[in-house]
DNA sequence: ATGAAAGCGCTAACAC
DNA sequence: GTGTTAGCGCTTTCAT
């Protein structure tokens, strides 16, 4: 069956404009790529003739021929994390900005479905392919590796020719979140990581132990519980905090969801945030900023994670590009202070306090 | 320049496959393709060679001799809104499943933008598309209209052959919400409506009174006040609300969006959620079930407007559809009763307070 | 400056 | 059952 089904005229092609303008279909070609060669006067006449017939020039064809599919691809764990859309968004503004499509897919922390995903990445022909899973799906990402599709990962990734790395600066923001709890007065502050396979979630917990130790603040093992980034996890984790003999003044989390999650396990108790246990996220996701109340977290820029990941993909596929070298690509991060963090109600509070170490050196 | 940047060595095609297994390109496209009339031992032999090159067929070649590219538009509004991330999700793993692959794209209420993104999904020659924008942007899309396009539209859509409606019917979830907090005792419930200029806040208003009506309960006008879909406007709307002389006992809300609005302009105040206010969303976003407190919000299924949406759209592309002569597709909706909703404190507070109506009929 | 023609990778007649 | 071949719509030499 070559008819589309409900009576669709065919779209016009080439050479519908070709007959209108009375010229050959190279000359079309050349006047809608903007060749600069070619008559004004016939030029004129083929642009009214694409405008006249509705011509659209075929992706498919062009691509065929050209060996390129100005497809990117781009990989999130999964889309219904509020972080992802934004970075989508980020990066398909961006890609299509420079003449790309993007092609999202999400993994769900599946591999089946991952590998499907690849295949489909594969058969579309894409690029170059961003995995921006935060993960540690990379053995998955193999056969796009094997291809010698230029890629891009974060955090980390086989040290191949063809792969490119953001490398986010966690540290930075996270220093900046300690400094600010303890400018404020607090110095019992407790961390909740993500799962600590995930290499991202060990980097952040890292950096939040040598942020402590710089400031000569003590991390006991018990400040320290591992999470799974997700609210309910947050929220047990929390909730195993609480349970201590010593309770944290502040709590600094691995990602905004975990933070979400403390706030729901603190809504159940008596301690009132920020005025009792200041909370810190991480990401800045859209929905900090809806929270009650609205969550200080640390920033890693959408934007810039976006804008990297496109600017190191054409580096890896456009012939010539003057960043076409650099291997890693850092991205900074930054402390947004909103209103979950506020001083420490009293400094020493009766009861069951352990002493405050001296704040020595720095 | 013909060669990919980075020596990244050619993807396997046809051929290449077809001197390794020694047959011809027709019999390893047969094999590929499941058609049954070939000889076992060479599609074994074809499987082999497949797997030894790492052959993927080149989607793009296909589409253009078939003439269907096998992808499926979708459009939204902002895919930074939470509803959408979660249906795009739902198309995506759906429209996968029957082997078509999806290009999104937002609008962000942008005209430019939106031309642009139609102009894109014209070039990649998408097979259909659902333009899931709840919207007005409806003479934006004159141009895949008029392409013959099969296009799927959300409440209400040109009526012309290739289009079809997914039917949303807000009246039934409403009036479980409306009916929900009736029982509950409240009787002084006002509404916040998102922007009338879009159809689907009025028809979302318009259900509203209705169901007020149809118990029988009063609705003045103040009780009805105009926001725009956004958590600032549903904040906006509470806070004229407040400023009324006679404050409602529940307030219910356009979208879900609004209804986190009104949570945070109430937590500005002495009144409590949902002790002396109740409140219900609109939506059922994700972060509904993530606010404090967890959101009592009217459902629309995002897997079920998913699903008639590819449906449709297959309804429209595939010939022999069973359903290609339906026009409206009907969408249910349903109250989840979480948090945000109680008894009202108590049946006649002191002061200002409305005579009751008599709960005639019904 | 313009046109003719080769071919990108694949499917679908049509031969054998 | 399998191979040969003609395009699908386009870009890009290569002539003119």
């Amino acid at each position: 069956m070559k008819h589309p089904p409900q009576g669709r005229r065919a779209a016009a092609n080439i050479h519908d404009v070709a007959r209108r303008a009375r010229v050959s279909i190279a000359t079309v070609s050349r006047v809608v790529n903007r060749i600069a060669t070619v008559d004004a006067a016939l030029a004129e006449r083929v642009w009214q003739a694409v405008d006249e017939v509705g011509y659209v020039p075929n992706t498919q064809a062009r691509a065929l021929v050209s060996g390129r599919s100005r497809i990117l691809g781009l990989i999130v764990s999964e889309i219904t994390n509020p972080f992802f859309p934004e970075l989508m968004q980020e990066f398909d503004n961006l890609a299509v900005a420079e003449g790309y499509e993007v092609m999202i897919g999400s993994t769900n922390y599946d591999a089946a479905r991952t590998e499907l995903l690849i295949r489909r990445m594969l058969e579309r022909k894409v690029d170059g392919v961003a995995v921006m899973t935060f993960g540690i799906e990379e053995e998955l990402v193999e056969k796009l590796v094997k291809q010698g599709f230029p890629l891009v990962f974060v955090d980390a990734g086989p040290d191949l020719p063809n792969v490119r790395v953001l490398k986010v600066n966690y540290g930075e923001g996270i220093r900046e979140a300690v400094r600010h709890l303890a400018a404020l007065g607090h110095w019992r502050i407790a961390f909740i990581s993500g799962p600590l396979a995930m290499r991202t979630a060990a980097t952040r917990r890292d950096a939040f132990q040598s942020a402590m130790a710089e400031l000569g603040l003590a991390v006991p093992a018990a400040a320290v519980v591992e999470g799974k980034h997700t609210m309910e996890s947050g929220k047990a984790a929390m909730e195993r905090l609480l349970a201590a003999a010593e309770l944290p003044t502040a709590v600094v989390c691995s990602n905004d969801m975990t933070a979400i999650g403390v706030l729901h396990a603190l809504d159940e108790t008596t301690h009132k945030v920020p005025r009792e246990i200041s909370v810190v996220g991480f990401d800045d996701i859209h929905l900090a900023q809806f929270m009650l109340p609205p969550l200080t977290t640390v920033q890693m820029s959408c934007r810039e994670l976006a804008a990297a990941a496109v600017e190191a993909l054409r580096a890896g596929i456009e012939p010539g590009h003057a960043k076409a070298a650099e291997r890693e690509w850092p991205i900074r991060t930054r402390l947004v202070v909103r209103r979950s963090t506020d001083c420490p109600r009293d400094s020493a509070p009766a009861g069951k306090v352990a002493a405050r170490p001296a704040s020595d050196a720095k």
